[in-house]
RNA sequence: UGCCUCAUGGUGUAACGGUAGCACAGCAGAUUCUGAAUCUGCUUGUCUAGGUUCAAAUCCUAGUGAGGCAACCA
């Protein structure tokens, strides 16, 4: 459990969201138990994106407000999707995120308990095995307007329904031609209380439990079993599910009856669900199966590609689980099916960096500037400080000589007087070393400037005029002698609009991006090379940077771009 | 169409019958060796129509709009 966030957020009050709200008046009332119980149950068939992020802040979050306990549950009961593979990447992202489960439990560690549970359910007359095919059964479910009929099998002798599920556990039947479906209300409005799927037959392998079963549980009859006998008290999940609730209450009910609800602290335990709205972000996409064709069709590379908003993809990009962390605190829980605005994470992002990273020089569009009044074979070393937010941070030194880099735009030959930059005539600060002039410019034979020639004032060292005189204009630079070529990926959001799923008419695949990763190579201070893979900066007056974790190499980093800075520029004056 | 759910500035969220607040975004200014950060200020909101009440974002009714459900997926 994280310990350092109590009031992440930055602001003042913790939001009074109605989970919150609904917890908080039931373990004032005396909730029976004595403890909250939560849990995550991912199904491992993907990776954990964002908006998971928000469900496990949820979920680990409020057991932890209320000095309860989570579990992390691998909901693993359609062997068809799942592999162990997403189980590992799952509780690494979780670690990563800050939370740490009281227990870690699969669904299928209950397969035997399940089995037990639907075999009694038989014998009560609460469920029957059915024969009819899913083509056939469309026609008896019937339409949300009018009432299904029953099944011919709805009245089979509970002992031969009995015998039947028995075989069918034993493998006597393809997949498909039986199931046991729950005996409640073929007549409800709500179509999921018309005698539900509680088992299908599944001659597939488990990751888990091998070819033990070829009987599978349905989340429907699982999850209630699975929340219950680990005392869940509050199940949450998102809106989708609402309308499974009574269904989830039958479920309980059922295991009351049959005096399976577990007892904590001599008070039975029952589990109840409550749903919140999923996140949903601005140029991006959230499903996992959407994620998964994009990652199939090579449009990314790899489930943790820095575009996706994949807790791996994020992480590779820079992101700080303080920032995820205070992100899913802002944004809210409600009902309410909302689109947040990618804006409002990078500000979190942006907000967490400032404080943590420590601030190098790097140019990623170089031109060269000679100082014609520093020695030819010169150098001079500048005292530069590491990070302002962090007193502790110290300082590095950073060389300076006749030829440096600096970035193209921070250059303009006639520019208007709204822009405090370099140009002819003008003068201008070099972060942490001098004050520089520029007198004339060089350029090729298409009128492209490909050399910035100027003098510094020697009196500025540091980057102070003795005389006090004011210099608008500050820019960064790398010295071209010291300065390390390095590869760095600008990454911008991965669809070009809010929306890529908003028309239907439209592949949501043609919105991509094209220009959603960009490579140069940049010239780097000498202090970047030492850079390891994960380690985070601010370049100076760029934005912030991740050395990746797939690509660096030791003294050879390459850089990800997690976001840029806020730029208050005015579009008119921009490079 | 049947059932369920939701609706507060551009965005997200709070106000629990009693002054519509906060954050992000935007705009303006101060400050600044990062056009960053920081600080100050500003613009913009209760879906509609009725009703209850001294008083309604809040309660009731109807409407409108959005979402969910009709897998042997979760």
């Amino acid at each position: 459990m994280i310990t350092d966030t109590d009031n992440a957020g930055g602001g003042s009050d913790t939001s009074r969201h109605f989970l919150r709200q609904w917890i908080a008046d039931e373990v004032a009332a005396g909730l029976p138990g004595g403890q909250v119980v939560t849990r995550f149950p991912p199904e491992p068939n993907g990776w954990l994106h964002i908006g998971h992020a928000k469900a496990v802040c949820i979920d680990f979050g409020m057991a932890r407000e209320f000095g309860g306990v989570c579990n992390l549950r691998m909901d693993d009961t359609n062997p068809s999707k799942e592999s162990d593979d997403y189980v590992q990447a799952i509780q690494a992202d979780i670690r990563w995120l800050g939370f740490e489960w009281d227990r870690f439990v699969y669904a299928s560690d209950y397969f035997e308990s399940m089995y037990a549970m639907a075999e009694e359910l038989i014998r009560r007359g609460h469920a029957y095995v059915c024969d009819l095919t899913q083509e056939q059964w469309k026609a008896y479910r019937g339409v949300p307007t009018q009432p299904g009929t029953p099944s011919p099998c709805r009245d089979r002798n509970p002992d031969e329904s009995l015998a039947l599920f028995r075989r069918m556990r034993a493998g006597a039947f393809a997949d498909a031609t039986l199931c046991l479906r729950a005996k409640i209300d073929m007549a409800s409005p709500n179509i999921h209380f018309r005698d539900p799927v509680l088992y299908r037959i599944m001659r597939v392998a488990h990751y888990r439990s091998g070819d033990a079963w070829c009987l599978y549980p349905m989340y429907d009859f699982a999850h209630p079993i699975e929340d219950a006998i680990e005392g869940v008290t509050h199940s949450l999940c998102t809106l989708e599910f609402e309308v499974h609730r009574p269904l989830y209450d039958w479920v309980i009910d059922r295991m009351d009856e049959l005096g399976l609800l577990i007892t904590r602290c001599g008070q039975t335990v029952r589990p109840r669900q409550r749903e919140f709205a999923r996140l949903s972000l601005t140029y991006t996409v959230m499903s996992k199966r959407k994620l998964l064709q994009l990652v199939q069709e090579k449009h990314v590379d790899g489930w943790d590609d820095p575009r996706l908003p994949t807790l791996a993809g994020l992480r590779r990009r820079g992101y700080t689980p303080e920032a995820i962390r205070d992100f899913c605190e802002r944004i809210g829980v409600s009902k309410y099916e909302s689109e947040t605005e990618l804006a409002l994470l990078e500000y979190c992002v942006r907000d967490d960096l400032n404080r943590q990273a420590q601030r190098r020089l790097a140019v990623l569009d170089p031109v060269k500037v000679v100082v014609e009044n520093f020695p030819d074979d010169g150098e001079t070393w500048f005292d530069a400080i590491n990070n302002p937010e962090d007193p502790a941070s110290a300082s590095r030194l950073i060389p300076f000589s006749r030829e440096l880099w600096i970035e193209r735009d921070d250059f303009m030959e006639n520019p208007s007087n709204k822009f405090f930059r370099l140009a002819p005539g003008r003068e201008v600060r070099l972060r942490y070393a001098c004050l520089f002039t520029c007198t004339s410019v060089v350029k090729d034979d298409a009128g492209r400037v490909v050399e910035i020639r100027g003098t510094y004032d020697p009196q500025s060292g540091g980057g102070t005029a003795p005389d006090g005189r004011k210099v608008k204009g500050t820019i960064h630079w790398v010295s071209a002698r010291h300065a390390r070529p390095v590869e760095v990926r600008l990454y911008d959001r991965l669809f070009t609009v809010a929306d890529p799923l908003a028309d239907e008419t439209r592949d949501f695949i043609t919105w991509l991006n094209p220009d959603s990763i960009r490579t140069v190579t940049a010239q780097a201070e000498p202090a970047l090379m030492g850079a390891v893979a994960g380690e985070r900066f601010q370049f100076e007056r760029l934005g912030y940077f991740c050395a990746d974790t797939r690509s660096s190499q030791p003294g050879a980093p390459v850089f990800n771009r997690t976001v840029t800075l806020k730029d208050s520029r005015v579009n008119a004056v921009k490079g």
